[in-house]
Order: C-alpha cells, then sequence, then structure tokens
DNA sequence: ATCAAAAACTAATAAGTGTTAGTTTTGATG
DNA sequence: CATCAAAACTAACACTTATTAGTTTTTGAT
C-alpha cells in the first residue's frame, strides 16, 4: 500500500499541496484533476482526502498564504522611515524574491485565483484590489514629494506588478538567470523609470534622438509628460 | 430553431471564435466548454461543429493569429531605418496598442497556449523563443550603440513584455484607464528605465537619496550597474 | 500482542466532457 | 412549389470529473 511520505518539515497537507502546487502550475488549475496529484504522489485519488478538505480548498490555502506574504511586507514597509522611492524599491525587490523563491504559489495566485469558490474569490478581489491602492498611495506621495516622476500611480503599480509577474515564465524558459543579476536588473529597469528627473538633465540625450530620427514628432514620450 | 447571425465584417465561424475568445478570457480554455461557447451564442453545442473543426482548433487559430500579428510588426520594425531605442519603443507601443484593441486574444495566447494540443504546441513555443530573441538582439545593438543603458538584454525583453502583458487585468478592473493616457505612462515607464544615461547626470539626485536614507548601502541600485 | 485511530484502499455516484451519427429544419435557388 | 445543401437539432457515446461511503490495512501506544 502506497503512502504519503511527510518531508522534513512538513505535513502529508503539505506534501499534497506541494506536488498540487507543481501540477496548477504546469498545467493550470482547472485541468489539473485529484487523480493527477493523487498519481504524482503515489497513491490514490480518494485518499487524498484524508488530508484535505477539497481541490479548490487547496486553492485557497495556496492563494491566500500568499496574499498574507505580501500583505505583511506592505504593512512593515508602510510603517518604515524611508523616502518613498526607497520603500517603493523594497517592495520591488520583495515581490522579485518572493517569485525567485516560491514561484510555484506566487505565480498561482497570480494566475489561478479565479478559479477560487465564492466567498473567496470576492475576497482575494478585495485584498488585490486593496493591495494596489496601498501600493500607489505610496508612489503618489513619492510623487509628491518629488522624489517619483509624474506618472500616473496606478498604471506605474500595475506596470510593475505584472512586470515582476512574468519572471516565471523565464524560471521555466530553461535558462535559469542567477537570481541576484536578474533582481538587480529589474529594479533598475523599473526604478530608473520611476525616478524623478529634472527636465535640464535630461535634455542633452534627448536632443541627440531628436535630430537623428524625427522622434519627437510622433513619439515622444516627454511630450505628455504632465498628463 | 437558434441560428449563429453572422456580423457585419465576420463569418459564422468568426462569431463562435469571438464568443469563445470572451469566455476563455473569463474563465479559462479548460474551463470553459463547448456548451458554455454553444450556450452563449444561443445555439446547441454540437451545432457548433458544422463551422469548427474542434475546440482546439479555436485556441489554436487565436493564437497563432496573434503570433503572426506580433511576427509581421517585429520584421517591419526590423527593417526600418531608426534608433534601435526607437525601434524598442516602437514595438512596445505596437504590443500596449494590440492589448488595448485585441486583448481577448492576446491575454489568451498569453495565458491559454499552454492548452494547445501537439504539434502547435511545440510551434508556438519555438516561435516565441524566438520573437523574444530577436527582440532581445535590438535591445543588445541599442547598448552596444550607447542608447540603452547595461542591462540584460534577456531580462529586460522579459520585463518589458510582461509588463504590458499586465495591461489585460487592468481593462478588467472597472476603472477603463484612456488608452492614450496608459500608452504614454507605460512607454515612459519601460523607455525611461533602458535609456543610457552618462553617470554625471544622475548624480545629484543619487547625492539626496544617499544623505537622507543610507540608500547606497544596502539596496543601491547603481552599484551593480556593470554585472 | 492488543486495540484504536489514522490513512490507505475499492466501488460507486452523479454530473460534465468533447465529439459523432443520424435526423429535421431552414433558406435560397430553380 | 420543389429541391437541395447548409445548418440546426436530438440522442448517444465513451470518458473524465470531484467526491462519498464503506472496508481494509497500517501505525503507534499500551
Amino acid at each position: 500500500m502506497a503512502k504519503i511520505i511527510p518531508g522534513k518539515n512538513g505535513s502529508k497537507k503539505d506534501v499534497i499541496t506541494q506536488k498540487a502546487s507543481e501540477l496548477f502550475m504546469k498545467k493550470g488549475f482547472t485541468a489539473t484533476s485529484m487523480r493527477d496529484i493523487a498519481d504524482a504522489i503515489g497513491v490514490e485519488a480518494p485518499s487524498l482526502y484524508n488530508h484535505i478538505e477539497s481541490k479548490n480548498a487547496i486553492l485557497k490555502d495556496i492563494c491566500f498564504r500568499i496574499a498574507r506574504l505580501f500583505t505583511g511586507n506592505l504593512r512593515k514597509v508602510e510603517l518604515s522611515h524611508q523616502l518613498y522611492l526607497s520603500k517603493t524599491e523594497s517592495i520591488i525587490r520583495f515581490h522579485i524574491s518572493m517569485m525567485i523563491e516560491e514561484y510555484e504559489s506566487v505565480y498561482i495566485s497570480d494566475h489561478e485565483w479565479k478559479h477560487l469558490p465564492e466567498p473567496f474569490l470576492s475576497d482575494f478581489k478585495t485584498r488585490r484590489r486593496n493591495y494596489r491602492s496601498r501600493l500607489a498611495a505610496i508612489l503618489q506621495k513619492g510623487i509628491d514629494n518629488n522624489e517619483i516622476d509624474a506618472v500616473n500611480p496606478y498604471i506605474a503599480v500595475l506596470t510593475i506588478l505584472s512586470a515582476i509577474s512574468g519572471i516565471e515564465s523565464w524560471q521555466r524558459s530553461g535558462k535559469k538567470i542567477d537570481a541576484k543579476l536578474l533582481e538587480e536588473n529589474m529594479v533598475k529597469l523599473l526604478v530608473e523609470g520611476l525616478k524623478y528627473r529634472p527636465a535640464k538633465n535630461s535634455a542633452k540625450n534627448h536632443k541627440v534622438l531628436e535630430e537623428q530620427t524625427g522622434f519627437h514628432k510622433n513619439m515622444s514620450i516627454s511630450k505628455n509628460r504632465k498628463s
């Protein structure tokens, strides 16, 4: 009789959750059956129900655990004393490291949350909206403080978060990139884009582009800077 | 007897593909049944097979149509005479406008491609890899040319593409943002992050951050610039 | 060794899946 | 109106789904 062997620091439930995460990520939540999970563990499907409540409950556990981690970090950053740009950067770094260390769970809570059953679905969406608002509020204060350039903070939040959530597909794509290199490059790209830059400093560089290509005419990025 | 009413400029097959796209996006490919699609159109499920080959074929059509559009644009940009930063910007703009105008199809080809049946799955993955490589090559030339700051081009490509693919969740989130505003803000964030900036120009701003928070010590973004 | 609880098993259920076969209805043409 | 193909229908198939019920095996403590 096959059995579930609990890992060093995890219950049998954790073993199931972990194998399920792997499969949810590889095949998607709906396309993964209880039999798939059971097979991967080496056990019959009904046996799983001695440890878990339902397939939906596995998804719920994954999504809400990740949500708690992100919310916990956000609270810590909100209470810290840093410049708003630094707060933003440290949140970005947290997201990246979560994506690297827990990418299966984070991926699932990013991509499969829509299959949560009510009332968890509504709850999750509310928390998600709330998280983004609080992050946008930090950006807004950074803008008011002249640390961050005048962008629409909601668009910036969305851009940043979705940029980071794409790391997963990179993980999977064979060339595993060094984590530190990945983090530094992404932070650079995202934070440089946010930084407030007095107009004079960037004028020189812009000029070059205008002269050579008519850059300013139909595709300037500085034209609508105030909007 | 209910029937499929073809739209102004589309066959009955197009009607099916379009309704299917809506549902694939809202519920996911696997969670959407042929009966769901048929119900949404107001017809019985087997009737669909007078117009389409299979459920998988609907997905295949969606994914490869979008792939063709992106590849077509990329070729055009590659052949154009612009600075590499401008090429990058115009590709970014194309992605954003595709996301706004065809967000259901683009979303599906971004998120549901893994459910493609072979041999289409392998084909799609190859095209995807290829597209990213060509985009990374443009960035690399921009770096060599001192138009783009020295980042890892693969990471930059990934960051940019996934940032843009996140627009969808914004569309859905109620507050539909003005398309032009969205585009300008995203382009600004992403292109500013790429731009080559001689070290001197940004020094002043950096100084402020260092003095106030010890920013440079454990979370500098300029330290590892070479890596 | 005994006994109870935990956890595995088999069997079964009711519902849902994509799809095919065969039949009827529809709509345009002569 | 008659005809014929296009396109709808109903019925059915062969599977798969998550989950429950009931039974047997395993495990660990006495």
